[in-house]
DNA sequence: CGCACACTTGAACCCCCTCAACCCAAGTGG
DNA sequence: CCACTTGGGTTGAGGGGGTTCAAGTGTGCG
Protein backbone atom coordinates (compact mmCIF):
# COMPACT_ATOMS: atom_id res chain seq x y z
CA UNK A 1 0.00 0.00 0.00
CA UNK A 2 2.96 2.27 0.16
CA UNK A 3 3.55 5.07 -2.75
CA UNK A 4 6.39 5.69 -5.12
CA UNK A 5 7.11 9.27 -5.95
CA UNK A 6 9.42 9.36 -9.08
CA UNK A 7 11.67 12.18 -9.10
CA UNK A 8 13.33 13.25 -12.62
CA UNK A 9 17.00 12.63 -12.42
CA UNK A 10 18.63 16.51 -12.58
CA UNK A 11 19.20 16.59 -15.85
CA UNK A 12 16.10 16.62 -17.02
CA UNK A 13 14.01 18.41 -14.14
CA UNK A 14 13.42 21.71 -15.48
CA UNK A 15 10.30 23.08 -15.34
CA UNK A 16 7.83 22.10 -18.63
CA UNK A 17 10.38 19.48 -20.49
CA UNK A 18 9.26 16.21 -18.65
CA UNK A 19 5.50 17.16 -20.11
CA UNK A 20 7.04 18.29 -23.35
CA UNK A 21 8.53 14.55 -23.98
CA UNK A 22 5.64 13.32 -22.65
CA UNK A 23 4.71 10.11 -24.07
CA UNK A 24 0.98 10.18 -23.32
CA UNK A 25 0.79 14.06 -24.54
CA UNK A 26 -0.64 13.47 -27.92
CA UNK A 27 -3.32 11.29 -26.73
CA UNK A 28 -4.15 13.27 -22.89
CA UNK A 29 -5.96 16.21 -22.62
CA UNK A 30 -2.51 18.18 -21.92
CA UNK A 31 -2.91 18.16 -26.15
CA UNK A 32 -4.74 21.62 -26.28
CA UNK A 33 -1.51 23.13 -24.38
CA UNK A 34 1.45 24.53 -26.34
CA UNK A 35 4.61 23.85 -25.40
CA UNK A 36 5.37 27.26 -23.05
CA UNK A 37 2.08 26.56 -21.53
CA UNK A 38 3.62 22.75 -20.37
CA UNK A 39 5.54 24.56 -18.06
CA UNK A 40 2.91 25.54 -15.95
CA UNK A 41 0.80 22.40 -16.22
CA UNK A 42 4.44 20.64 -15.49
CA UNK A 43 4.96 22.84 -12.01
CA UNK A 44 1.50 21.32 -10.97
CA UNK A 45 1.92 17.53 -11.96
CA UNK A 46 3.51 14.64 -9.77
CA UNK A 47 4.56 11.49 -11.28
CA UNK A 48 3.40 8.87 -9.52
CA UNK A 49 3.81 4.78 -9.93
CA UNK A 50 1.49 1.82 -8.95
CA UNK A 51 2.64 -1.56 -9.05
CA UNK A 52 -0.32 -4.23 -10.20
CA UNK A 53 -3.40 -4.33 -7.54
CA UNK A 54 -2.75 -1.31 -5.92
CA UNK A 55 -5.89 1.08 -5.33
CA UNK A 56 -5.19 4.47 -5.57
CA UNK A 57 -8.53 5.82 -5.71
CA UNK A 58 -11.17 4.85 -2.84
CA UNK A 59 -14.63 5.09 -3.70
CA UNK A 60 -16.02 8.06 -1.08
CA UNK A 61 -12.72 9.11 -0.46
CA UNK A 62 -12.57 13.28 -0.62
CA UNK A 63 -11.35 14.13 -4.01
CA UNK A 64 -8.27 15.78 -3.90
CA UNK A 65 -6.76 15.08 -7.25
CA UNK A 66 -7.22 14.42 -10.68
CA UNK A 67 -4.45 11.76 -12.98
CA UNK A 68 -3.68 11.75 -15.81
CA UNK A 69 -2.72 7.68 -17.18
CA UNK A 70 1.01 7.87 -18.91
CA UNK A 71 1.72 3.90 -19.00
CA UNK A 72 -0.47 0.90 -17.96
CA UNK A 73 -4.35 0.22 -17.09
CA UNK A 74 -6.41 0.88 -14.67
CA UNK A 75 -10.00 -0.17 -13.49
CA UNK A 76 -12.70 1.79 -12.63
CA UNK A 77 -15.27 0.28 -10.15
CA UNK A 78 -17.84 0.50 -7.65
CA UNK A 79 -18.83 -2.20 -4.91
CA UNK A 80 -22.16 -3.09 -3.56
CA UNK A 81 -21.77 -3.66 0.49
CA UNK A 82 -22.00 -7.18 0.18
CA UNK A 83 -18.79 -7.56 -2.46
CA UNK A 84 -20.80 -7.47 -5.51
CA UNK A 85 -18.48 -5.61 -7.94
CA UNK A 86 -19.33 -3.45 -11.56
CA UNK A 87 -16.41 -2.54 -13.32
CA UNK A 88 -17.14 0.99 -15.10
CA UNK A 89 -14.54 0.58 -17.21
CA UNK A 90 -10.92 0.14 -18.21
CA UNK A 91 -8.26 3.12 -18.97
CA UNK A 92 -5.27 3.14 -20.15
CA UNK A 93 -2.57 5.56 -21.55
CA UNK A 94 -4.02 9.13 -21.74
CA UNK A 95 -6.98 8.84 -20.36
CA UNK A 96 -8.14 11.71 -17.50
CA UNK A 97 -9.81 10.30 -14.18
CA UNK A 98 -11.27 11.76 -11.50
CA UNK A 99 -13.82 14.05 -12.81
CA UNK A 100 -16.14 14.63 -10.69
CA UNK A 101 -19.04 17.07 -9.39
CA UNK A 102 -18.97 15.72 -6.03
CA UNK A 103 -16.50 16.35 -3.32
CA UNK A 104 -15.87 12.66 -2.94
CA UNK A 105 -14.93 9.85 -5.95
CA UNK A 106 -18.01 8.18 -7.03
CA UNK A 107 -15.46 5.36 -7.75
CA UNK A 108 -12.32 3.06 -6.98
CA UNK A 109 -9.31 2.76 -9.47
CA UNK A 110 -7.05 0.12 -9.55
CA UNK A 111 -3.88 -0.87 -11.24
CA UNK A 112 -4.11 -4.00 -13.57
CA UNK A 113 -1.16 -3.39 -14.76
CA UNK A 114 2.23 -1.29 -13.42
CA UNK A 115 0.87 2.40 -13.86
CA UNK A 116 2.85 5.32 -14.05
CA UNK A 117 0.58 8.64 -14.12
CA UNK A 118 0.41 12.50 -13.10
CA UNK A 119 -1.45 13.74 -10.32
CA UNK A 120 -3.19 18.01 -10.30
CA UNK A 121 -4.35 18.72 -6.88
CA UNK A 122 -7.76 19.78 -7.75
CA UNK A 123 -7.55 23.32 -6.49
CA UNK A 124 -4.36 23.89 -8.81
CA UNK A 125 -6.17 22.60 -11.66
CA UNK A 126 -8.86 24.98 -10.99
CA UNK A 127 -6.79 27.38 -11.30
CA UNK A 128 -5.09 26.40 -14.38
CA UNK A 129 -8.63 26.00 -16.16
CA UNK A 130 -9.24 29.76 -15.50
CA UNK A 131 -6.21 30.64 -17.24
CA UNK A 132 -6.30 27.75 -19.82
CA UNK A 133 -10.20 28.21 -21.38
CA UNK A 134 -8.88 25.70 -24.01
CA UNK A 135 -8.30 22.97 -21.27
CA UNK A 136 -11.52 23.55 -19.98
CA UNK A 137 -13.61 23.09 -23.06
CA UNK A 138 -11.43 19.89 -23.70
CA UNK A 139 -12.06 18.25 -20.15
CA UNK A 140 -15.84 19.47 -21.28
CA UNK A 141 -15.13 17.61 -24.42
CA UNK A 142 -13.65 14.65 -22.35
CA UNK A 143 -16.53 14.36 -19.96
CA UNK A 144 -19.48 13.85 -23.15
CA UNK A 145 -17.10 10.83 -24.16
CA UNK A 146 -17.22 9.45 -21.09
CA UNK A 147 -21.02 10.20 -20.64
CA UNK A 148 -21.58 8.53 -24.54
CA UNK A 149 -19.45 5.96 -23.64
CA UNK A 150 -21.43 4.84 -19.86
CA UNK A 151 -24.54 5.45 -22.04
CA UNK A 152 -23.70 2.39 -24.37
CA UNK A 153 -22.80 0.57 -21.75
CA UNK A 154 -26.00 0.57 -19.82
CA UNK A 155 -27.66 -0.20 -23.32
CA UNK A 156 -25.66 -3.58 -23.16
CA UNK A 157 -26.06 -3.86 -19.30
CA UNK A 158 -30.00 -3.63 -19.66
CA UNK A 159 -30.78 -5.14 -22.80
CA UNK A 160 -27.83 -7.50 -24.03
CA UNK A 161 -27.15 -10.86 -23.96
CA UNK A 162 -24.20 -12.74 -22.93
CA UNK A 163 -22.68 -12.96 -26.45
CA UNK A 164 -23.82 -9.69 -27.39
CA UNK A 165 -21.73 -8.49 -24.45
CA UNK A 166 -18.88 -10.32 -24.90
CA UNK A 167 -18.70 -9.62 -28.26
CA UNK A 168 -19.00 -5.78 -28.02
CA UNK A 169 -16.08 -5.88 -24.99
CA UNK A 170 -14.19 -7.54 -27.94
CA UNK A 171 -15.21 -5.04 -30.53
CA UNK A 172 -14.08 -2.63 -28.28
CA UNK A 173 -11.09 -3.69 -26.94
CA UNK A 174 -10.72 -3.91 -30.75
CA UNK A 175 -10.79 -0.32 -31.47
CA UNK A 176 -8.28 0.94 -29.71
CA UNK A 177 -5.86 -1.81 -30.43
CA UNK A 178 -1.98 -1.09 -32.11
CA UNK A 179 -2.71 -3.52 -33.92
CA UNK A 180 -6.68 -4.26 -35.24
CA UNK A 181 -7.31 -7.93 -34.76
CA UNK A 182 -4.60 -8.79 -32.28
CA UNK A 183 -7.02 -7.89 -29.13
CA UNK A 184 -4.24 -7.55 -25.57
CA UNK A 185 -7.01 -8.47 -22.82
CA UNK A 186 -4.74 -7.30 -19.06
CA UNK A 187 -7.76 -7.98 -16.87
CA UNK A 188 -8.44 -11.47 -15.60
CA UNK A 189 -11.72 -12.94 -16.78
CA UNK A 190 -13.43 -11.81 -13.47
CA UNK A 191 -12.82 -8.07 -14.52
CA UNK A 192 -13.92 -8.99 -17.79
CA UNK A 193 -17.43 -10.32 -16.06
CA UNK A 194 -17.34 -7.61 -14.04
CA UNK A 195 -17.45 -5.57 -16.29
CA UNK A 196 -20.15 -7.55 -18.31
CA UNK A 197 -22.32 -7.37 -15.23
CA UNK A 198 -21.59 -11.09 -16.20
CA UNK A 199 -20.15 -14.35 -13.99
CA UNK A 200 -16.74 -15.56 -14.56
CA UNK A 201 -18.20 -18.74 -16.06
CA UNK A 202 -20.42 -17.37 -18.84
CA UNK A 203 -17.28 -15.26 -19.81
CA UNK A 204 -15.09 -18.21 -20.15
CA UNK A 205 -17.96 -20.20 -21.72
CA UNK A 206 -18.67 -17.47 -24.06
CA UNK A 207 -15.23 -17.20 -25.46
CA UNK A 208 -14.55 -21.06 -25.63
CA UNK A 209 -17.97 -21.24 -27.76
CA UNK A 210 -16.48 -17.78 -30.16
CA UNK A 211 -13.22 -20.13 -30.10
CA UNK A 212 -15.33 -23.32 -31.01
CA UNK A 213 -17.49 -21.27 -33.51
CA UNK A 214 -14.25 -20.28 -35.24
CA UNK A 215 -14.59 -17.16 -34.81
CA UNK A 216 -11.72 -16.09 -32.55
CA UNK A 217 -8.08 -17.60 -31.20
CA UNK A 218 -7.10 -17.48 -28.28
CA UNK A 219 -3.01 -16.12 -27.64
CA UNK A 220 -1.51 -15.62 -24.32
CA UNK A 221 -1.80 -11.93 -24.42
CA UNK A 222 -5.58 -11.90 -25.25
CA UNK A 223 -7.07 -13.12 -28.06
CA UNK A 224 -6.94 -12.54 -32.24
CA UNK A 225 -10.37 -12.40 -34.13
CA UNK A 226 -10.59 -14.50 -37.22
CA UNK A 227 -14.78 -13.22 -38.16
CA UNK A 228 -14.67 -9.86 -37.19
CA UNK A 229 -17.79 -8.99 -39.33
CA UNK A 230 -19.81 -11.76 -37.76
CA UNK A 231 -18.46 -10.03 -34.50
CA UNK A 232 -19.60 -6.82 -35.07
CA UNK A 233 -22.73 -7.97 -36.25
CA UNK A 234 -23.31 -10.24 -32.67
CA UNK A 235 -21.91 -6.65 -30.54
CA UNK A 236 -24.55 -4.22 -32.32
CA UNK A 237 -27.15 -7.05 -31.86
CA UNK A 238 -27.95 -7.40 -34.95
CA UNK B 1 -45.33 15.11 -36.25
CA UNK B 2 -45.68 18.53 -36.39
CA UNK B 3 -44.33 20.96 -34.30
CA UNK B 4 -45.54 24.31 -32.71
CA UNK B 5 -43.08 26.82 -32.21
CA UNK B 6 -44.30 29.20 -29.19
CA UNK B 7 -44.23 32.90 -29.70
CA UNK B 8 -44.58 34.96 -26.76
CA UNK B 9 -47.07 38.18 -26.58
CA UNK B 10 -45.76 41.69 -27.75
CA UNK B 11 -45.78 43.05 -25.05
CA UNK B 12 -43.51 40.38 -22.73
CA UNK B 13 -40.98 39.81 -26.09
CA UNK B 14 -38.47 41.85 -25.07
CA UNK B 15 -35.04 41.28 -24.87
CA UNK B 16 -34.33 38.96 -21.99
CA UNK B 17 -37.25 39.03 -20.31
CA UNK B 18 -38.58 35.91 -21.39
CA UNK B 19 -35.44 34.35 -19.26
CA UNK B 20 -35.82 36.71 -16.70
CA UNK B 21 -39.05 35.24 -15.48
CA UNK B 22 -38.71 31.79 -16.75
CA UNK B 23 -39.55 29.20 -13.65
CA UNK B 24 -37.08 26.58 -14.90
CA UNK B 25 -34.18 29.57 -14.43
CA UNK B 26 -33.25 28.70 -10.45
CA UNK B 27 -32.96 24.85 -11.42
CA UNK B 28 -31.21 25.04 -14.81
CA UNK B 29 -27.78 25.89 -16.31
CA UNK B 30 -28.94 29.87 -17.27
CA UNK B 31 -28.81 30.41 -13.23
CA UNK B 32 -25.19 31.04 -13.64
CA UNK B 33 -26.05 33.91 -15.66
CA UNK B 34 -26.78 37.41 -14.16
CA UNK B 35 -29.91 39.48 -14.92
CA UNK B 36 -27.72 41.08 -17.90
CA UNK B 37 -26.56 38.78 -19.35
CA UNK B 38 -29.87 36.70 -19.65
CA UNK B 39 -30.72 38.50 -22.31
CA UNK B 40 -28.14 37.80 -24.78
CA UNK B 41 -29.05 33.97 -23.73
CA UNK B 42 -32.69 34.56 -24.55
CA UNK B 43 -31.29 36.12 -28.11
CA UNK B 44 -30.44 32.98 -28.72
CA UNK B 45 -33.65 30.63 -27.06
CA UNK B 46 -36.35 29.57 -29.21
CA UNK B 47 -39.33 28.03 -27.38
CA UNK B 48 -40.78 25.21 -28.30
CA UNK B 49 -44.06 22.45 -26.93
CA UNK B 50 -44.43 19.03 -27.91
CA UNK B 51 -46.97 16.67 -27.07
CA UNK B 52 -47.01 13.95 -25.26
CA UNK B 53 -45.69 10.81 -27.05
CA UNK B 54 -43.64 13.05 -29.69
CA UNK B 55 -39.98 12.54 -30.47
CA UNK B 56 -38.27 15.56 -30.54
CA UNK B 57 -34.40 14.01 -30.82
CA UNK B 58 -33.84 10.96 -32.64
CA UNK B 59 -30.29 9.00 -32.33
CA UNK B 60 -27.72 9.34 -34.95
CA UNK B 61 -29.36 12.30 -36.07
CA UNK B 62 -27.01 15.78 -36.37
CA UNK B 63 -26.77 17.23 -33.30
CA UNK B 64 -27.46 20.94 -33.77
CA UNK B 65 -29.14 21.95 -31.12
CA UNK B 66 -29.62 22.01 -27.29
CA UNK B 67 -32.39 21.68 -25.03
CA UNK B 68 -33.60 22.98 -21.72
CA UNK B 69 -36.51 21.51 -20.33
CA UNK B 70 -38.92 24.33 -18.76
CA UNK B 71 -42.04 22.11 -18.38
CA UNK B 72 -43.03 17.79 -18.68
CA UNK B 73 -40.69 15.11 -18.89
CA UNK B 74 -39.14 13.37 -21.49
CA UNK B 75 -37.17 9.40 -21.78
CA UNK B 76 -33.88 9.57 -22.99
CA UNK B 77 -33.67 6.58 -25.13
CA UNK B 78 -31.17 4.08 -26.97
CA UNK B 79 -32.83 0.92 -29.49
CA UNK B 80 -30.99 -2.06 -30.68
CA UNK B 81 -31.56 -2.86 -34.19
CA UNK B 82 -34.41 -5.52 -33.09
CA UNK B 83 -36.20 -3.13 -31.13
CA UNK B 84 -34.63 -3.58 -27.53
CA UNK B 85 -34.79 -0.64 -26.12
CA UNK B 86 -33.07 0.93 -22.88
CA UNK B 87 -33.90 4.08 -21.32
CA UNK B 88 -30.94 5.81 -20.19
CA UNK B 89 -33.34 8.61 -17.83
CA UNK B 90 -36.01 10.54 -17.40
CA UNK B 91 -35.27 13.97 -17.09
CA UNK B 92 -37.77 16.95 -16.07
CA UNK B 93 -37.75 20.76 -15.54
CA UNK B 94 -34.35 22.50 -15.48
CA UNK B 95 -32.82 19.85 -17.30
CA UNK B 96 -29.87 19.85 -20.45
CA UNK B 97 -30.03 18.11 -22.86
CA UNK B 98 -27.87 17.33 -25.91
CA UNK B 99 -24.30 17.62 -24.45
CA UNK B 100 -22.37 15.73 -26.92
CA UNK B 101 -19.29 15.32 -27.97
CA UNK B 102 -20.06 13.84 -31.03
CA UNK B 103 -21.26 15.21 -34.52
CA UNK B 104 -24.62 13.71 -33.79
CA UNK B 105 -27.16 12.44 -30.82
CA UNK B 106 -26.36 9.36 -28.91
CA UNK B 107 -29.84 8.61 -27.96
CA UNK B 108 -32.94 9.59 -28.66
CA UNK B 109 -35.33 11.96 -26.44
CA UNK B 110 -39.28 11.57 -26.51
CA UNK B 111 -42.10 13.59 -24.34
CA UNK B 112 -44.17 11.40 -22.13
CA UNK B 113 -45.88 14.31 -20.76
CA UNK B 114 -46.49 17.69 -22.61
CA UNK B 115 -43.59 19.46 -22.91
CA UNK B 116 -42.19 23.23 -22.91
CA UNK B 117 -38.38 23.65 -23.49
CA UNK B 118 -35.83 25.95 -24.77
CA UNK B 119 -33.90 25.07 -27.84
CA UNK B 120 -30.16 26.48 -28.41
CA UNK B 121 -28.19 26.15 -31.46
CA UNK B 122 -24.86 24.43 -30.63
CA UNK B 123 -23.09 27.17 -32.66
CA UNK B 124 -24.50 29.89 -31.03
CA UNK B 125 -24.10 28.31 -27.24
CA UNK B 126 -20.71 28.15 -28.38
CA UNK B 127 -20.22 31.23 -28.92
CA UNK B 128 -21.54 32.40 -25.63
CA UNK B 129 -19.58 30.46 -23.67
CA UNK B 130 -16.45 32.17 -25.38
CA UNK B 131 -18.02 34.80 -23.59
CA UNK B 132 -19.28 33.27 -20.52
CA UNK B 133 -16.66 31.04 -19.04
CA UNK B 134 -19.12 30.30 -16.24
CA UNK B 135 -21.36 29.07 -18.72
CA UNK B 136 -19.08 26.61 -19.88
CA UNK B 137 -17.76 25.24 -16.12
CA UNK B 138 -21.49 24.86 -15.04
CA UNK B 139 -22.24 22.21 -18.12
CA UNK B 140 -18.80 20.81 -17.26
CA UNK B 141 -20.50 20.05 -13.56
CA UNK B 142 -23.16 19.05 -15.06
CA UNK B 143 -21.66 16.45 -17.59
CA UNK B 144 -20.01 15.79 -14.76
CA UNK B 145 -23.18 14.89 -12.69
CA UNK B 146 -24.68 13.14 -15.11
CA UNK B 147 -21.67 10.96 -15.62
CA UNK B 148 -22.17 10.08 -12.23
CA UNK B 149 -25.32 8.85 -12.03
CA UNK B 150 -25.26 7.10 -15.55
CA UNK B 151 -21.97 4.65 -13.09
CA UNK B 152 -24.57 4.49 -10.71
CA UNK B 153 -27.12 2.74 -13.08
CA UNK B 154 -24.50 0.85 -14.52
CA UNK B 155 -23.83 -0.55 -10.96
CA UNK B 156 -27.67 -1.27 -10.64
CA UNK B 157 -27.90 -2.79 -14.33
CA UNK B 158 -24.98 -4.82 -14.12
CA UNK B 159 -25.18 -6.38 -10.54
CA UNK B 160 -28.79 -5.55 -8.71
CA UNK B 161 -31.70 -7.63 -8.89
CA UNK B 162 -35.38 -7.34 -9.86
CA UNK B 163 -35.95 -6.38 -6.48
CA UNK B 164 -33.25 -4.06 -5.67
CA UNK B 165 -33.84 -2.12 -9.14
CA UNK B 166 -36.97 -1.44 -8.34
CA UNK B 167 -36.34 0.07 -4.96
CA UNK B 168 -32.97 2.15 -6.66
CA UNK B 169 -35.74 3.27 -8.86
CA UNK B 170 -38.40 4.73 -6.13
CA UNK B 171 -35.81 5.78 -3.96
CA UNK B 172 -34.19 7.42 -7.01
CA UNK B 173 -37.59 9.20 -7.86
CA UNK B 174 -38.30 10.19 -4.22
CA UNK B 175 -35.07 12.01 -3.67
CA UNK B 176 -36.32 14.65 -6.57
CA UNK B 177 -40.13 14.55 -5.20
CA UNK B 178 -41.37 17.80 -4.10
CA UNK B 179 -43.46 16.03 -1.22
CA UNK B 180 -40.99 13.11 -0.26
CA UNK B 181 -42.99 10.29 0.33
CA UNK B 182 -45.38 10.80 -2.37
CA UNK B 183 -43.69 9.41 -5.33
CA UNK B 184 -45.25 10.81 -9.31
CA UNK B 185 -44.73 7.83 -11.30
CA UNK B 186 -45.57 9.95 -14.93
CA UNK B 187 -43.86 7.33 -17.32
CA UNK B 188 -45.88 3.76 -17.65
CA UNK B 189 -44.65 0.40 -16.71
CA UNK B 190 -43.02 -0.50 -20.18
CA UNK B 191 -40.97 3.01 -19.42
CA UNK B 192 -39.54 1.90 -15.90
CA UNK B 193 -38.87 -1.73 -17.33
CA UNK B 194 -36.66 -0.41 -20.05
CA UNK B 195 -34.95 1.95 -17.71
CA UNK B 196 -34.18 -1.06 -15.08
CA UNK B 197 -33.12 -4.00 -17.60
CA UNK B 198 -36.77 -5.98 -16.48
CA UNK B 199 -39.50 -7.02 -18.60
CA UNK B 200 -43.46 -4.78 -17.79
CA UNK B 201 -44.07 -8.58 -16.10
CA UNK B 202 -41.54 -8.08 -13.47
CA UNK B 203 -42.04 -4.73 -12.45
CA UNK B 204 -45.88 -4.98 -12.01
CA UNK B 205 -44.90 -8.15 -9.90
CA UNK B 206 -42.17 -6.41 -8.12
CA UNK B 207 -44.33 -3.05 -7.08
CA UNK B 208 -47.15 -5.92 -6.38
CA UNK B 209 -45.17 -7.74 -3.77
CA UNK B 210 -44.02 -4.44 -2.68
CA UNK B 211 -47.66 -3.82 -2.02
CA UNK B 212 -48.34 -7.11 -0.38
CA UNK B 213 -45.44 -6.47 1.84
CA UNK B 214 -46.67 -3.57 3.40
CA UNK B 215 -43.69 -1.31 1.96
CA UNK B 216 -45.96 0.60 -0.11
CA UNK B 217 -48.93 2.00 -1.46
CA UNK B 218 -50.67 2.49 -5.30
CA UNK B 219 -52.19 5.81 -5.54
CA UNK B 220 -53.32 7.11 -9.05
CA UNK B 221 -49.98 9.07 -9.96
CA UNK B 222 -48.08 6.41 -8.20
CA UNK B 223 -46.98 5.18 -5.11
CA UNK B 224 -46.40 5.97 -1.66
CA UNK B 225 -43.46 5.30 0.58
CA UNK B 226 -44.72 3.73 3.60
CA UNK B 227 -41.23 1.81 4.86
CA UNK B 228 -38.79 3.64 4.11
CA UNK B 229 -35.85 2.12 5.91
CA UNK B 230 -36.65 -0.95 3.98
CA UNK B 231 -36.61 0.58 0.46
CA UNK B 232 -33.89 1.94 1.21
CA UNK B 233 -31.66 -0.99 2.60
CA UNK B 234 -33.35 -2.64 -0.30
CA UNK B 235 -32.14 -0.03 -2.95
CA UNK B 236 -28.66 0.01 -1.28
CA UNK B 237 -28.14 -3.93 -2.26
CA UNK B 238 -28.22 -4.04 1.80
C1' DC C 1 7.22 -29.75 -4.09
C1' DG C 2 3.26 -27.21 -2.52
C1' DC C 3 0.54 -23.37 -2.83
C1' DA C 4 -2.01 -19.73 -5.01
C1' DC C 5 -4.29 -18.03 -8.78
C1' DA C 6 -6.43 -17.94 -13.28
C1' DC C 7 -9.11 -20.45 -16.17
C1' DT C 8 -12.12 -24.18 -18.01
C1' DT C 9 -15.81 -27.43 -17.98
C1' DG C 10 -19.90 -29.99 -16.27
C1' DA C 11 -24.38 -30.40 -13.87
C1' DA C 12 -28.22 -28.59 -11.37
C1' DC C 13 -30.80 -24.82 -10.14
C1' DC C 14 -33.29 -20.41 -10.17
C1' DC C 15 -34.51 -15.82 -11.20
C1' DC C 16 -36.40 -13.58 -14.56
C1' DC C 17 -38.39 -13.87 -19.22
C1' DT C 18 -41.88 -15.44 -22.40
C1' DC C 19 -46.39 -16.41 -23.53
C1' DA C 20 -51.01 -15.97 -22.53
C1' DA C 21 -55.26 -14.65 -20.39
C1' DC C 22 -57.65 -11.25 -18.20
C1' DC C 23 -59.11 -6.68 -16.00
C1' DC C 24 -60.08 -1.92 -16.36
C1' DA C 25 -60.70 2.75 -18.05
C1' DA C 26 -61.08 5.74 -21.84
C1' DG C 27 -62.35 6.64 -26.19
C1' DT C 28 -65.36 6.06 -30.55
C1' DG C 29 -69.02 5.25 -33.31
C1' DG C 30 -73.57 3.50 -34.50
C1' DC D 1 -77.31 3.50 -24.73
C1' DC D 2 -74.30 -0.50 -25.90
C1' DA D 3 -70.60 -2.75 -28.72
C1' DC D 4 -66.12 -2.52 -29.88
C1' DT D 5 -61.33 -1.08 -29.74
C1' DT D 6 -57.14 0.41 -27.71
C1' DG D 7 -53.65 1.01 -24.24
C1' DG D 8 -51.96 0.24 -19.72
C1' DG D 9 -51.72 -2.90 -16.07
C1' DT D 10 -51.98 -7.42 -13.43
C1' DT D 11 -51.55 -12.28 -12.78
C1' DG D 12 -50.50 -17.23 -13.82
C1' DA D 13 -47.89 -21.14 -15.95
C1' DG D 14 -43.95 -22.76 -18.10
C1' DG D 15 -39.37 -22.40 -20.04
C1' DG D 16 -34.61 -20.86 -20.66
C1' DG D 17 -30.31 -18.12 -20.25
C1' DG D 18 -27.22 -17.37 -17.05
C1' DT D 19 -25.88 -18.40 -12.25
C1' DT D 20 -24.35 -21.41 -8.69
C1' DC D 21 -21.83 -25.15 -7.12
C1' DA D 22 -18.25 -28.24 -7.90
C1' DA D 23 -14.31 -30.51 -9.90
C1' DG D 24 -10.31 -30.36 -12.52
C1' DT D 25 -6.39 -28.31 -15.46
C1' DG D 26 -2.52 -25.42 -16.14
C1' DT D 27 1.03 -22.21 -14.64
C1' DG D 28 4.01 -19.25 -12.04
C1' DC D 29 6.56 -18.90 -7.90
C1' DG D 30 8.65 -19.33 -3.18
Amino acid sequence: MFIQRIQSPGSTDLPGSTCQRCGARAQSVCCVLDEGDLGRLAAVAVHMEYARGQVFIQEGDVAQDFYNITHGTVKLYKLLPDGRQQVMGFSGIGYFLGLAASETYAFSAKAIEPVRLCRFSRKKLNGLMDNFPQLERRLLQTACNELAMAQEQMLLLGRKTARERVASFLMGRNRIAPMPGTIALPMTRTEIADYLGLTIETVSRTLTRFRTEGRLSMIPEGVMVLDLPGLEALAGGG
